[in-house]
DNA sequence: CAGTGGTCTAGACCACGGT
DNA sequence: CCGTGGTCTAGACCACTGA
């Protein structure tokens, strides 16, 4: 992006996730900002907004705007975040196995679930996510092979994600997730180390492109002790 | 709120909510909707960015603005919702049971969750969730006495959230939520019709002020099959 | 090409906080 | 009172879409 809003939030974000800007530290106001950046200030603005909504900053009417304790947010919070990104993030080794590769017809569970219909081929991706030597998520994901034509296991053994956004430029436009806890299956007990536990964390993902096809449907199901969601949200 | 941009946006919301505004249809343009409400363009854009954010719409680039398909989105996407506004919703019965309701001194636990000191007392509140005479959920709350001087039996079977916002006038500012899955505890069990359950669902809720202060911590422990979060993000 | 949304500007008025 | 952030305006230029 080579947007001003954008450059002076990633400025920000970066400082406040390095450390650099404490917590409680007042950023300078709106009118220094535009004259430092030489911008007007409803651009200022904007990144301003964008980090209070992402939880860097707290903005205050009549006071100004203030670094929050972004460590207490341990994972980036809202939107997709892939697995490479996390375990990276948490500096742990991790490791990902590809079961299954395959093109299939969908059947009628995923033809409601994506937007497939009988004729479209769908690209089935089983994996399963090592992080120091256990067996904790297995993640079934699938792709429309119309937005997705080539798949290959080293692709699938890195980032998907970077695949498709960086080498085919595809726009992911937003995504929803659905958590619960369900029974483990066969499959779950298969691939993952269970042990004594008889349920997982599903979640379910559904990803749209800009014209809201949904080109991706995800289950990644997690073993429950390693589990965890985080969730920043504004009020307003 | 008596702003115009919320005020647009808060329509749109509603029509579409409603269903009276269909899914796929095309929105009139920024400059249409600029005659219309006689309003400026970066007004109408503030509105559709707040819908298009909130999963209402999708802006398209060159084409126009379309309603998204809300019943996908079962219940209100992002921020707080209290108990009272999801049953609602559901339209299902629901019942509220407050078993404990005591000022306490926070121990040191507490004091790192929230921002309490040992001189500051807090409210424990602890109420039981029942929906179609199943107990579903157990909400241990924790609010500072210093923002919440009072609370009732009577208030907490209703909706806390209303009495503090429509009653005491605090603005919630933001909150964290950590949702993770634990060994149900006795108290659990006490409370909760889990069966043969082993492992409850935990939310924990951190909610902040203005000033950033962490004014109530809660503990929402939930039965695992009626467990269910959604998320809507976009990804930008 | 005309119409659309995305970014940006310069300036205005308001409501709030602290002095 | 001044400085702060919140809202709003009128107008500009750009990039993308589809005829």
């Amino acid at each position: 992006m080579n947007n001003k809003f954008y450059n002076i939030y990633n400025e920000f974000a970066k400082t406040i996730e390095e450390g650099s800007l404490k917590p409680n530290t007042k950023l300078p106001s709106e009118k220094e900002l535009t004259e430092k950046y030489n911008v007007s200030r409803e651009t200022v603005r904007k990144a301003l907004n964008l980090l209070s909504q992402n939880g860097y900053i707290q903005k205050i009417k009549g006071k100004g705007s203030f670094v929050l304790d972004v460590a207490k947010f341990d994972f980036p919070v809202t939107g997709i975040v892939s697995f490479k990104e996390i375990s990276q993030k948490l500096g742990k080794k991790s490791n990902t196995i590809v079961e299954e590769l395959e093109l299939i017809t969908p059947n009628a569970f995923l033809q409601t679930q994506m937007d497939a219909g009988e004729n479209d081929n769908v690209w089935k991706v089983v994996r399963v996510r090592e992080i120091g030597n256990e067996r904790i998520i297995l993640d079934k994901d699938f792709f429309l092979e119309s937005c997705v034509p080539n798949l290959t296991k080293d692709i699938c053994e890195n980032s998907i994600y970077e695949y498709i956004e960086n080498e085919l430029f595809i726009n992911i436009s937003f995504d929803k997730k659905v958590i619960s806890v369900e029974k483990a299956t066969n499959e779950d007990k298969k691939y993952l180390d269970l042990g004594d536990d008889t349920v997982v964390v599903v979640v379910k993902n559904y990803v749209s492109l800009n014209d809201t096809t949904v080109f991706q449907y995800t289950e990644s199901r997690h073993k429950i002790d390693k589990f965890k969601f985080i969730h920043f949200a504004r009020r307003n």
